[in-house]
RNA sequence: GCCCCCAUCGUCUAGCGGUCCAGGACGCCGCCCUUUCAAGGCGGUAGCACGGGUUCGAACCCCGUUGGGGGCACCA
Protein backbone atom coordinates (compact mmCIF):
# COMPACT_ATOMS: atom_id res chain seq x y z
CA UNK A 1 0.00 0.00 0.00
CA UNK A 2 0.82 3.74 0.06
CA UNK A 3 0.71 6.42 1.54
CA UNK A 4 -0.07 8.79 -1.16
CA UNK A 5 -3.48 10.69 -0.95
CA UNK A 6 -5.54 12.93 -3.39
CA UNK A 7 -6.04 15.91 -0.99
CA UNK A 8 -9.51 16.52 0.60
CA UNK A 9 -11.30 19.03 -1.90
CA UNK A 10 -14.46 20.44 -0.24
CA UNK A 11 -17.45 19.91 -1.89
CA UNK A 12 -18.93 21.91 -5.01
CA UNK A 13 -15.46 23.17 -5.04
CA UNK A 14 -13.79 22.98 -8.69
CA UNK A 15 -10.43 22.23 -9.57
CA UNK A 16 -9.21 22.29 -13.02
CA UNK A 17 -5.59 22.17 -14.85
CA UNK A 18 -3.75 23.25 -17.41
CA UNK A 19 -1.04 20.54 -18.65
CA UNK A 20 1.01 20.82 -21.35
CA UNK A 21 4.38 19.43 -22.43
CA UNK A 22 6.53 21.86 -23.43
CA UNK A 23 7.75 20.51 -26.87
CA UNK A 24 8.53 23.30 -29.11
CA UNK A 25 6.41 25.76 -30.73
CA UNK A 26 2.81 27.22 -28.71
CA UNK A 27 -0.44 26.05 -30.33
CA UNK A 28 -3.46 27.85 -30.27
CA UNK A 29 -5.37 24.96 -29.73
CA UNK A 30 -3.48 24.83 -26.63
CA UNK A 31 -4.16 27.97 -25.61
CA UNK A 32 -7.72 27.51 -25.86
CA UNK A 33 -7.75 24.88 -23.77
CA UNK A 34 -5.83 26.41 -20.97
CA UNK A 35 -8.34 29.48 -21.60
CA UNK A 36 -11.28 27.45 -21.34
CA UNK A 37 -10.25 26.03 -17.94
CA UNK A 38 -8.82 29.09 -16.48
CA UNK A 39 -12.51 30.83 -16.97
CA UNK A 40 -13.96 27.54 -15.71
CA UNK A 41 -11.84 28.01 -12.48
CA UNK A 42 -12.06 31.38 -12.16
CA UNK A 43 -16.27 31.53 -12.82
CA UNK A 44 -17.16 28.88 -10.60
CA UNK A 45 -14.16 30.60 -7.92
CA UNK A 46 -12.13 27.14 -7.88
CA UNK A 47 -8.64 26.68 -8.44
CA UNK A 48 -6.37 26.22 -11.88
CA UNK A 49 -3.21 24.22 -11.39
CA UNK A 50 -0.82 23.92 -14.14
CA UNK A 51 0.98 20.76 -14.08
CA UNK A 52 3.98 20.54 -16.71
CA UNK A 53 4.10 17.30 -18.02
CA UNK A 54 8.21 16.84 -19.16
CA UNK A 55 8.34 13.12 -19.00
CA UNK A 56 9.77 13.19 -22.75
CA UNK A 57 13.99 14.20 -22.27
CA UNK A 58 14.34 14.09 -25.53
CA UNK A 59 11.57 16.07 -26.74
CA UNK A 60 10.96 18.69 -23.85
CA UNK A 61 13.37 21.67 -23.40
CA UNK A 62 13.43 24.45 -20.86
CA UNK A 63 13.54 26.80 -23.57
CA UNK A 64 9.81 25.97 -24.38
CA UNK A 65 9.15 25.69 -20.81
CA UNK A 66 9.57 28.97 -20.42
CA UNK A 67 8.31 29.85 -23.74
CA UNK A 68 5.15 29.14 -22.61
CA UNK A 69 4.81 30.36 -19.19
CA UNK A 70 5.33 33.79 -21.15
CA UNK A 71 2.61 32.75 -23.64
CA UNK A 72 0.27 32.38 -20.58
CA UNK A 73 1.46 35.06 -18.21
CA UNK A 74 0.52 37.31 -21.38
CA UNK A 75 -2.86 36.02 -22.54
CA UNK A 76 -3.53 36.95 -19.15
CA UNK A 77 -3.90 33.24 -17.80
CA UNK A 78 -3.06 32.92 -13.86
CA UNK A 79 -2.94 29.93 -11.69
CA UNK A 80 -3.22 29.10 -8.22
CA UNK A 81 -0.67 26.03 -8.01
CA UNK A 82 1.79 25.05 -10.26
CA UNK A 83 5.58 26.51 -11.47
CA UNK A 84 6.39 29.82 -9.84
CA UNK A 85 3.49 30.30 -7.12
CA UNK A 86 4.36 26.81 -5.49
CA UNK A 87 1.44 24.97 -3.66
CA UNK A 88 0.53 21.93 -1.23
CA UNK A 89 0.43 19.53 -4.30
CA UNK A 90 3.53 19.92 -5.66
CA UNK A 91 6.05 19.46 -7.36
CA UNK A 92 4.70 20.63 -10.35
CA UNK A 93 6.24 19.01 -13.14
CA UNK A 94 6.35 15.19 -13.88
CA UNK A 95 9.98 15.40 -13.83
CA UNK A 96 10.50 15.64 -10.44
CA UNK A 97 7.89 12.87 -9.89
CA UNK A 98 8.95 10.08 -10.77
CA UNK A 99 8.60 8.59 -6.81
CA UNK A 100 5.61 9.05 -6.86
CA UNK A 101 4.50 7.05 -9.95
CA UNK A 102 7.01 4.11 -8.75
CA UNK A 103 5.19 4.33 -5.37
CA UNK A 104 1.52 4.13 -7.36
CA UNK A 105 2.79 1.37 -9.32
CA UNK A 106 3.28 -0.62 -7.00
CA UNK A 107 0.15 0.19 -4.65
CA UNK A 108 -1.43 -1.38 -7.86
CA UNK A 109 0.77 -4.13 -8.86
CA UNK A 110 0.24 -5.39 -5.01
CA UNK A 111 -3.83 -4.83 -4.99
CA UNK A 112 -4.25 -6.73 -7.99
CA UNK A 113 -5.74 -4.00 -10.43
CA UNK A 114 -2.45 -3.82 -12.39
CA UNK A 115 -0.26 -7.11 -13.29
CA UNK A 116 2.96 -7.78 -14.97
CA UNK A 117 2.62 -9.05 -18.56
CA UNK A 118 5.35 -10.19 -21.16
CA UNK A 119 3.73 -10.48 -24.58
CA UNK A 120 5.35 -8.65 -27.22
CA UNK A 121 3.75 -6.97 -29.85
CA UNK A 122 4.84 -9.48 -32.02
CA UNK A 123 3.24 -12.17 -29.90
CA UNK A 124 -0.18 -10.40 -29.34
CA UNK A 125 -0.29 -9.82 -33.55
CA UNK A 126 0.35 -13.60 -33.48
CA UNK A 127 -1.99 -14.67 -31.48
CA UNK A 128 -5.19 -12.68 -33.21
CA UNK A 129 -3.75 -13.68 -36.55
CA UNK A 130 -4.02 -17.28 -35.20
CA UNK A 131 -7.76 -16.96 -34.48
CA UNK A 132 -8.44 -14.91 -37.25
CA UNK A 133 -8.63 -11.67 -36.09
CA UNK A 134 -7.51 -8.55 -37.11
CA UNK A 135 -4.35 -7.71 -35.17
CA UNK A 136 -5.47 -4.07 -34.92
CA UNK A 137 -7.56 -5.53 -32.03
CA UNK A 138 -4.61 -5.11 -30.08
CA UNK A 139 -3.43 -6.09 -26.85
CA UNK A 140 -5.63 -9.74 -26.02
CA UNK A 141 -5.00 -9.99 -22.06
CA UNK A 142 -3.74 -13.22 -22.57
CA UNK A 143 -1.30 -12.29 -19.49
CA UNK A 144 -3.83 -11.65 -16.77
CA UNK A 145 -3.25 -14.54 -14.84
CA UNK A 146 0.18 -16.19 -15.47
CA UNK A 147 1.18 -18.26 -12.51
CA UNK A 148 4.26 -17.43 -10.49
CA UNK A 149 5.88 -20.03 -12.53
CA UNK A 150 5.32 -18.69 -15.93
CA UNK A 151 6.15 -15.39 -15.03
CA UNK A 152 9.94 -16.69 -13.72
CA UNK A 153 10.11 -18.76 -16.61
CA UNK A 154 10.38 -15.31 -18.97
CA UNK A 155 11.98 -13.73 -16.64
CA UNK A 156 14.79 -16.42 -17.23
CA UNK A 157 14.41 -15.26 -20.74
CA UNK A 158 15.77 -12.43 -19.86
CA UNK A 159 12.05 -10.62 -20.72
CA UNK A 160 11.08 -7.50 -18.36
CA UNK A 161 7.70 -7.15 -18.33
CA UNK A 162 5.22 -3.77 -18.68
CA UNK A 163 2.57 -3.40 -16.00
CA UNK A 164 -0.67 -3.52 -17.71
CA UNK A 165 -4.53 -2.14 -15.67
CA UNK A 166 -7.01 -5.02 -15.49
CA UNK A 167 -10.03 -3.57 -17.24
CA UNK A 168 -13.01 -4.16 -15.51
CA UNK A 169 -16.10 -6.12 -17.26
CA UNK A 170 -18.45 -3.59 -17.73
CA UNK A 171 -19.49 -0.72 -19.99
CA UNK A 172 -17.24 2.63 -19.00
CA UNK A 173 -19.70 5.72 -19.31
CA UNK A 174 -19.47 9.90 -18.07
CA UNK A 175 -21.56 12.36 -18.51
CA UNK A 176 -19.37 14.65 -20.83
CA UNK A 177 -19.60 18.36 -19.49
CA UNK A 178 -19.88 19.01 -23.21
CA UNK A 179 -21.16 16.00 -24.65
CA UNK A 180 -23.64 14.53 -22.51
CA UNK A 181 -23.41 10.81 -22.38
CA UNK A 182 -20.21 8.76 -23.94
CA UNK A 183 -20.09 5.03 -23.68
CA UNK A 184 -17.34 2.53 -24.27
CA UNK A 185 -19.07 -1.11 -24.70
CA UNK A 186 -17.26 -3.71 -22.09
CA UNK A 187 -14.47 -5.63 -23.35
CA UNK A 188 -14.06 -3.09 -26.38
CA UNK A 189 -10.71 -1.35 -24.89
CA UNK A 190 -7.95 -3.63 -23.95
CA UNK A 191 -5.69 -3.76 -20.78
CA UNK A 192 -3.45 -1.34 -21.17
CA UNK A 193 0.08 -0.64 -20.14
CA UNK A 194 0.79 1.92 -17.44
CA UNK A 195 4.79 1.40 -16.74
CA UNK A 196 6.95 0.08 -19.45
CA UNK A 197 9.22 -3.14 -19.06
CA UNK A 198 11.99 -0.40 -18.40
CA UNK A 199 10.08 1.30 -15.03
CA UNK A 200 9.28 4.48 -17.43
CA UNK A 201 5.79 4.91 -16.59
CA UNK A 202 3.34 6.53 -19.83
CA UNK A 203 1.35 9.04 -19.94
CA UNK A 204 -2.07 6.93 -19.47
CA UNK A 205 -1.28 6.49 -16.25
CA UNK A 206 1.11 9.55 -15.08
CA UNK A 207 -1.42 11.91 -16.19
CA UNK A 208 -4.84 10.79 -13.68
CA UNK A 209 -2.54 9.85 -10.52
CA UNK A 210 -1.33 13.73 -10.67
CA UNK A 211 -4.78 14.68 -11.78
CA UNK A 212 -5.34 12.65 -8.36
CA UNK A 213 -3.52 13.64 -6.15
CA UNK A 214 -3.83 17.11 -7.17
CA UNK A 215 -6.92 17.15 -6.63
CA UNK A 216 -8.91 18.10 -9.36
CA UNK A 217 -12.53 17.91 -10.10
CA UNK A 218 -12.62 19.06 -13.67
CA UNK A 219 -10.89 18.11 -16.47
CA UNK A 220 -11.24 20.20 -19.47
CA UNK A 221 -8.75 19.26 -22.60
CA UNK A 222 -9.07 18.65 -26.13
CA UNK A 223 -11.65 15.52 -28.18
CA UNK A 224 -8.36 14.23 -29.49
CA UNK A 225 -8.37 12.60 -25.60
CA UNK A 226 -11.81 11.79 -25.67
CA UNK A 227 -10.97 7.83 -27.00
CA UNK A 228 -8.22 7.72 -24.04
CA UNK A 229 -11.25 8.27 -21.46
CA UNK A 230 -12.25 4.60 -20.58
CA UNK A 231 -8.98 3.71 -19.55
CA UNK A 232 -8.26 6.87 -17.04
CA UNK A 233 -12.11 5.96 -15.75
CA UNK A 234 -10.89 2.45 -15.13
CA UNK A 235 -7.43 4.02 -13.81
CA UNK A 236 -9.14 6.29 -11.24
CA UNK A 237 -11.64 2.89 -10.12
CA UNK A 238 -8.68 1.57 -9.19
CA UNK A 239 -6.82 4.07 -7.79
CA UNK A 240 -9.73 5.03 -5.67
CA UNK A 241 -9.74 1.35 -4.35
CA UNK A 242 -6.50 1.69 -3.21
CA UNK A 243 -7.27 4.67 -1.27
CA UNK A 244 -5.08 7.11 -3.88
CA UNK A 245 -8.04 9.03 -5.24
CA UNK A 246 -11.03 10.31 -4.00
CA UNK A 247 -13.13 9.18 -6.97
CA UNK A 248 -13.40 10.78 -10.96
CA UNK A 249 -13.29 13.74 -11.38
CA UNK A 250 -16.05 14.96 -14.04
CA UNK A 251 -14.76 15.17 -17.83
CA UNK A 252 -15.16 17.90 -20.99
CA UNK A 253 -14.17 17.41 -24.25
CA UNK A 254 -13.58 20.68 -25.96
CA UNK A 255 -14.04 20.54 -29.68
CA UNK A 256 -10.69 20.90 -31.85
CA UNK A 257 -9.17 24.20 -33.54
CA UNK A 258 -9.80 23.43 -37.30
CA UNK A 259 -6.85 24.76 -40.07
CA UNK A 260 -8.12 25.18 -43.48
CA UNK A 261 -9.79 22.47 -44.86
CA UNK A 262 -11.34 19.64 -43.01
CA UNK A 263 -8.04 18.96 -40.88
CA UNK A 264 -6.99 19.63 -37.03
CA UNK A 265 -4.95 23.14 -37.17
CA UNK A 266 -1.50 21.63 -37.49
CA UNK A 267 2.19 22.60 -36.66
CA UNK A 268 2.89 23.33 -40.20
CA UNK A 269 -0.13 25.92 -40.35
CA UNK A 270 1.05 29.34 -39.53
CA UNK A 271 -1.50 30.41 -37.50
CA UNK A 272 -1.24 27.84 -35.49
CA UNK A 273 1.65 29.54 -33.64
CA UNK A 274 0.38 31.08 -31.08
CA UNK A 275 3.30 33.43 -30.80
CA UNK A 276 2.43 35.39 -34.11
CA UNK A 277 -0.50 37.39 -31.86
CA UNK A 278 1.39 38.90 -29.42
CA UNK A 279 4.12 39.71 -32.05
CA UNK A 280 1.95 41.31 -34.69
CA UNK A 281 0.29 43.51 -32.08
CA UNK A 282 -2.51 41.70 -31.27
CA UNK A 283 -4.32 42.63 -27.62
CA UNK A 284 -4.39 40.03 -24.78
CA UNK A 285 -8.20 40.86 -24.06
CA UNK A 286 -9.08 40.82 -28.65
CA UNK A 287 -7.13 37.23 -28.94
CA UNK A 288 -8.92 35.91 -25.60
CA UNK A 289 -11.92 37.39 -27.10
CA UNK A 290 -11.66 35.70 -30.17
CA UNK A 291 -10.00 32.39 -28.64
CA UNK A 292 -13.65 32.09 -26.68
CA UNK A 293 -15.46 32.42 -29.15
CA UNK A 294 -13.94 29.29 -30.58
CA UNK A 295 -16.75 26.78 -29.20
CA UNK A 296 -18.19 29.35 -27.19
CA UNK A 297 -20.42 32.30 -27.44
CA UNK A 298 -21.62 34.49 -24.71
CA UNK A 299 -24.98 35.59 -26.08
CA UNK A 300 -27.22 35.76 -28.84
CA UNK A 301 -26.14 38.80 -30.51
CA UNK A 302 -23.09 39.67 -28.88
CA UNK A 303 -19.72 38.42 -29.39
CA UNK A 304 -17.29 41.19 -28.10
CA UNK A 305 -16.56 41.09 -24.60
CA UNK A 306 -13.85 41.62 -21.85
CA UNK A 307 -11.77 38.89 -19.80
CA UNK A 308 -13.70 39.62 -16.85
CA UNK A 309 -17.03 39.56 -18.54
CA UNK A 310 -16.31 36.11 -19.76
CA UNK A 311 -15.34 34.58 -16.49
CA UNK A 312 -18.41 36.51 -15.52
CA UNK A 313 -20.66 34.29 -17.99
CA UNK A 314 -18.37 31.05 -19.06
CA UNK A 315 -20.42 28.15 -18.61
CA UNK A 316 -18.19 25.13 -19.83
CA UNK A 317 -21.83 23.08 -19.88
CA UNK A 318 -22.56 25.67 -23.08
CA UNK A 319 -19.52 24.81 -25.32
CA UNK A 320 -20.34 23.76 -28.54
CA UNK A 321 -18.88 20.38 -29.65
CA UNK A 322 -18.35 20.86 -32.92
CA UNK A 323 -15.04 21.49 -34.27
CA UNK A 324 -14.27 25.57 -35.03
CA UNK A 325 -12.20 26.88 -37.89
CA UNK A 326 -9.45 29.36 -36.72
CA UNK A 327 -10.51 32.64 -38.71
CA UNK A 328 -8.07 35.03 -39.22
CA UNK A 329 -10.03 38.10 -40.40
CA UNK A 330 -12.49 37.25 -37.90
CA UNK A 331 -10.04 37.25 -35.36
CA UNK A 332 -8.32 40.71 -36.68
CA UNK A 333 -12.04 42.59 -36.71
CA UNK A 334 -12.80 41.60 -33.01
CA UNK A 335 -8.69 42.93 -32.31
CA UNK A 336 -9.80 45.82 -34.07
CA UNK A 337 -12.76 46.88 -31.65
CA UNK A 338 -10.68 46.17 -28.74
CA UNK A 339 -8.02 48.13 -30.05
CA UNK A 340 -10.72 51.73 -30.56
CA UNK A 341 -12.04 50.60 -27.21
CA UNK A 342 -8.86 51.70 -25.44
CA UNK A 343 -8.56 54.35 -23.69
CA UNK A 344 -6.06 57.56 -25.59
CA UNK A 345 -3.13 56.85 -23.10
CA UNK A 346 -3.80 53.21 -23.12
CA UNK A 347 -3.41 52.65 -27.01
CA UNK A 348 -0.50 55.13 -27.13
CA UNK A 349 1.21 53.21 -23.79
CA UNK A 350 0.74 50.01 -26.14
CA UNK A 351 1.51 50.99 -29.20
CA UNK A 352 4.79 52.61 -28.61
CA UNK A 353 7.24 49.63 -27.73
CA UNK A 354 6.42 48.67 -31.47
CA UNK A 355 7.35 51.99 -32.75
CA UNK A 356 10.69 51.46 -30.50
CA UNK A 357 11.39 47.46 -31.66
CA UNK A 358 10.98 49.19 -35.68
CA UNK A 359 13.41 51.80 -35.07
CA UNK A 360 11.16 54.37 -35.47
CA UNK A 361 10.95 56.71 -31.84
CA UNK A 362 13.75 56.31 -29.21
CA UNK A 363 13.08 54.26 -25.98
CA UNK A 364 11.48 55.85 -24.30
CA UNK A 365 10.55 58.40 -26.92
CA UNK A 366 11.36 61.83 -27.33
CA UNK A 367 9.81 65.17 -26.03
CA UNK A 368 9.24 65.57 -29.62
CA UNK A 369 8.40 62.24 -30.44
CA UNK A 370 5.52 61.74 -27.25
CA UNK A 371 4.17 64.99 -28.42
CA UNK A 372 3.68 63.84 -32.13
CA UNK A 373 2.98 60.45 -31.21
CA UNK A 374 -0.38 61.87 -28.66
CA UNK A 375 -1.57 63.87 -31.38
CA UNK A 376 -1.85 61.27 -33.84
CA UNK A 377 -2.74 58.43 -31.72
CA UNK A 378 -6.46 59.21 -31.80
CA UNK A 379 -6.57 59.68 -35.63
CA UNK A 380 -4.85 57.05 -35.85
CA UNK A 381 -6.99 54.38 -33.38
CA UNK A 382 -9.63 53.71 -35.32
CA UNK A 383 -7.75 52.64 -38.74
CA UNK A 384 -5.38 50.16 -37.51
CA UNK A 385 -6.16 46.19 -36.77
CA UNK A 386 -3.09 45.13 -34.77
CA UNK A 387 -0.66 47.56 -33.13
CA UNK A 388 2.35 46.61 -35.28
CA UNK A 389 0.24 48.24 -37.97
CA UNK A 390 0.83 51.85 -36.09
CA UNK A 391 5.30 51.10 -37.69
CA UNK A 392 3.51 51.31 -41.97
CA UNK A 393 0.99 54.08 -41.00
CA UNK A 394 3.15 56.14 -38.45
CA UNK A 395 6.49 55.50 -39.95
CA UNK A 396 6.69 58.94 -41.64
CA UNK A 397 5.76 61.06 -38.89
CA UNK A 398 9.28 60.00 -37.74
CA UNK A 399 11.70 59.99 -40.46
CA UNK A 400 13.58 62.33 -42.57
CA UNK A 401 12.66 60.68 -45.75
CA UNK A 402 10.00 58.58 -46.91
CA UNK A 403 10.17 55.55 -49.13
CA UNK A 404 6.96 56.09 -51.30
CA UNK A 405 5.76 52.45 -51.73
CA UNK A 406 5.77 50.93 -55.07
CA UNK A 407 2.20 49.91 -55.41
CA UNK A 408 1.04 53.59 -54.24
CA UNK A 409 3.58 55.48 -56.33
CA UNK A 410 2.01 53.50 -59.15
CA UNK A 411 -1.47 53.98 -58.15
CA UNK A 412 -1.18 57.77 -57.31
CA UNK A 413 1.50 59.57 -59.48
CA UNK A 414 0.76 58.95 -62.51
CA UNK A 415 -0.39 61.51 -65.06
CA UNK A 416 -1.66 64.31 -63.89
CA UNK A 417 -0.29 64.07 -60.14
CA UNK A 418 2.98 66.47 -61.44
CA UNK A 419 0.58 69.35 -61.49
CA UNK A 420 -0.99 68.51 -58.56
CA UNK A 421 1.92 68.54 -56.09
CA UNK A 422 3.60 71.99 -58.31
CA UNK A 423 -0.02 73.33 -56.74
CA UNK A 424 0.27 72.29 -53.59
CA UNK A 425 3.53 73.30 -52.98
CA UNK A 426 3.09 76.62 -54.39
CA UNK A 427 0.03 76.78 -52.10
CA UNK A 428 2.14 75.68 -48.91
CA UNK A 429 4.83 77.13 -49.30
CA UNK A 430 3.09 80.56 -49.61
CA UNK A 431 1.06 79.23 -46.47
CA UNK A 432 1.71 81.80 -43.41
CA UNK A 433 0.06 80.08 -40.64
CA UNK A 434 1.22 76.08 -40.45
CA UNK A 435 -2.10 74.58 -39.29
CA UNK A 436 -4.38 72.15 -39.99
CA UNK A 437 -7.22 74.24 -40.99
CA UNK A 438 -4.70 76.87 -43.04
CA UNK A 439 -3.37 73.59 -45.01
CA UNK A 440 -7.11 72.26 -45.68
CA UNK A 441 -7.86 75.79 -46.76
CA UNK A 442 -5.08 76.36 -48.65
CA UNK A 443 -5.37 72.66 -50.33
CA UNK A 444 -8.92 72.94 -51.53
CA UNK A 445 -8.31 76.19 -52.46
CA UNK A 446 -5.75 75.02 -54.45
CA UNK A 447 -6.47 71.44 -55.78
CA UNK A 448 -10.20 71.37 -55.82
CA UNK A 449 -11.12 75.09 -57.14
CA UNK A 450 -7.79 75.72 -58.72
CA UNK A 451 -7.52 72.72 -60.49
CA UNK A 452 -11.00 71.61 -60.78
CA UNK A 453 -10.47 68.22 -59.48
CA UNK A 454 -12.26 65.91 -57.68
CA UNK A 455 -11.04 65.83 -54.03
CA UNK A 456 -10.65 61.89 -54.29
CA UNK A 457 -8.47 62.58 -57.72
CA UNK A 458 -6.45 66.27 -55.77
CA UNK A 459 -5.70 64.42 -52.19
CA UNK A 460 -4.67 61.21 -53.49
CA UNK A 461 -0.61 62.61 -54.96
CA UNK A 462 -0.39 65.10 -52.27
CA UNK A 463 -0.88 61.91 -49.50
CA UNK A 464 1.62 59.27 -51.11
CA UNK A 465 4.16 62.39 -51.30
CA UNK A 466 3.94 62.72 -47.92
CA UNK A 467 2.84 59.68 -46.35
CA UNK A 468 4.60 56.75 -48.73
CA UNK A 469 1.53 55.46 -48.48
CA UNK A 470 -2.50 54.91 -50.17
CA UNK A 471 -3.62 54.78 -46.35
CA UNK A 472 -2.21 57.40 -44.05
CA UNK A 473 -4.02 58.87 -40.56
CA UNK A 474 -5.85 62.47 -42.19
CA UNK A 475 -3.96 64.40 -44.35
CA UNK A 476 -3.95 68.03 -43.29
CA UNK A 477 -3.31 67.19 -39.74
CA UNK A 478 -0.09 64.63 -40.97
CA UNK A 479 0.98 67.76 -43.09
CA UNK A 480 0.68 69.90 -39.71
CA UNK A 481 2.45 67.74 -37.62
CA UNK A 482 5.25 66.82 -40.55
CA UNK A 483 6.45 70.67 -40.24
CA UNK A 484 6.37 72.42 -42.99
CA UNK A 485 9.95 71.63 -43.88
CA UNK A 486 9.95 67.83 -44.09
CA UNK A 487 6.05 68.57 -46.03
CA UNK A 488 7.98 70.44 -48.63
CA UNK A 489 10.91 68.07 -49.23
CA UNK A 490 8.76 64.95 -49.73
CA UNK A 491 6.39 66.80 -52.39
CA UNK A 492 9.61 67.85 -53.97
CA UNK A 493 11.43 64.39 -54.25
CA UNK A 494 7.86 62.89 -55.20
CA UNK A 495 7.66 65.40 -58.07
CA UNK A 496 10.59 63.93 -59.53
CA UNK A 497 9.00 60.53 -59.62
CA UNK A 498 5.78 61.71 -60.64
CA UNK A 499 4.26 61.87 -64.08
CA UNK A 500 3.62 65.01 -65.62
C1' G B 1 -11.58 -3.43 -40.03
C1' C B 2 -13.38 -2.02 -35.00
C1' C B 3 -14.60 1.95 -31.48
C1' C B 4 -15.79 7.04 -30.49
C1' C B 5 -17.01 12.16 -31.68
C1' C B 6 -19.34 15.81 -34.89
C1' A B 7 -23.31 17.78 -38.53
C1' U B 8 -27.70 25.44 -38.69
C1' C B 9 -25.47 30.91 -43.87
C1' G B 10 -18.46 30.53 -47.11
C1' U B 11 -16.70 30.89 -41.55
C1' C B 12 -17.79 31.20 -35.95
C1' U B 13 -22.28 30.64 -33.72
C1' A B 14 -27.83 31.54 -31.28
C1' G B 15 -31.62 28.14 -31.16
C1' C B 16 -32.29 23.48 -25.83
C1' G B 17 -40.80 20.99 -29.34
C1' G B 18 -44.79 26.00 -31.02
C1' U B 19 -42.81 33.06 -30.11
C1' C B 20 -38.08 30.57 -36.48
C1' C B 21 -40.94 31.52 -43.91
C1' A B 22 -34.24 30.50 -38.33
C1' G B 23 -31.23 35.56 -34.84
C1' G B 24 -26.05 37.77 -34.29
C1' A B 25 -20.90 38.28 -35.89
C1' C B 26 -16.82 37.87 -39.61
C1' G B 27 -16.44 37.91 -44.87
C1' C B 28 -18.59 39.63 -49.37
C1' C B 29 -21.84 43.32 -52.15
C1' G B 30 -24.44 48.11 -52.32
C1' C B 31 -25.70 52.93 -50.34
C1' C B 32 -24.76 57.08 -46.87
C1' C B 33 -20.92 59.95 -44.58
C1' U B 34 -16.27 61.57 -46.56
C1' U B 35 -9.90 64.63 -48.48
C1' U B 36 -7.71 58.69 -49.62
C1' C B 37 -8.01 54.18 -46.80
C1' A B 38 -10.43 52.90 -42.77
C1' A B 39 -13.98 53.60 -38.93
C1' G B 40 -19.19 54.55 -38.32
C1' G B 41 -24.48 54.26 -40.06
C1' C B 42 -28.06 51.76 -43.24
C1' G B 43 -29.38 47.77 -46.43
C1' G B 44 -28.41 43.17 -49.03
C1' U B 45 -26.26 38.10 -49.95
C1' A B 46 -26.30 33.23 -47.85
C1' G B 47 -27.91 28.04 -43.89
C1' C B 48 -31.27 23.85 -40.58
C1' A B 49 -26.84 17.32 -45.07
C1' C B 50 -30.52 13.33 -46.53
C1' G B 51 -34.37 9.62 -45.33
C1' G B 52 -37.59 7.59 -41.96
C1' G B 53 -40.13 7.89 -37.43
C1' U B 54 -42.35 10.22 -32.49
C1' U B 55 -45.78 14.44 -31.95
C1' C B 56 -51.54 18.34 -32.95
C1' G B 57 -46.63 20.54 -34.07
C1' A B 58 -39.52 19.31 -35.13
C1' A B 59 -33.58 23.01 -36.71
C1' C B 60 -34.60 21.10 -31.86
C1' C B 61 -36.37 14.11 -29.61
C1' C B 62 -35.37 8.76 -31.72
C1' C B 63 -33.41 5.49 -35.70
C1' G B 64 -30.84 5.01 -40.14
C1' U B 65 -27.92 6.95 -44.32
C1' U B 66 -24.31 10.12 -46.06
C1' G B 67 -20.32 13.26 -45.10
C1' G B 68 -16.28 14.99 -41.94
C1' G B 69 -12.95 14.13 -37.84
C1' G B 70 -10.38 11.31 -34.10
C1' G B 71 -8.67 6.86 -31.73
C1' C B 72 -7.20 1.64 -31.79
C1' A B 73 1.45 2.18 -29.05
C1' C B 74 6.13 -0.15 -24.05
C1' C B 75 4.08 8.77 -27.83
C1' A B 76 2.01 12.70 -25.17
Amino acid sequence: MTSLRAPEVPAGVVRTRFCPSPTGMVHVGLMRTALFNWAHARHTGGQLVFRVEDTDASRDSEESYEHLLGSLRWLGIDWDEGPEVGGPNGPYRQSQRHDVYREVAAALLESGHAYESFSTNEEVDARRRAAGQDPKLGYDNADRFLTDAQKQAFRDEGRAPVLRLRMPDEDLVWTDLVRGEVRFAAGSVPDFVLVRGNGVPLYPFVNPVDDALMGITDVLRGEDLLPSTPRQLALYAALTEIGVANGTPRFGHLPYVMGEGTKKLSKRDPQANFDVYPERGFLPEGLTNYLALLGWSIAEDRDVFSPAEMVEAFDVTRVSANPARFDVKKAEAINATHLRDLPLPEFTSRVTPFLVGAGLVADPPTADQQAVLEAIAPLAQERMIVLSDAVGLLGFLFTDEVEIEPAAADKQLKAGAGAVLDAATAALTALGDWTTAAVETALKEALVEGLGLKPRNAFGPVRVAVSGRTVSPPLYESIELLGRERTLARLAAARRQAAD
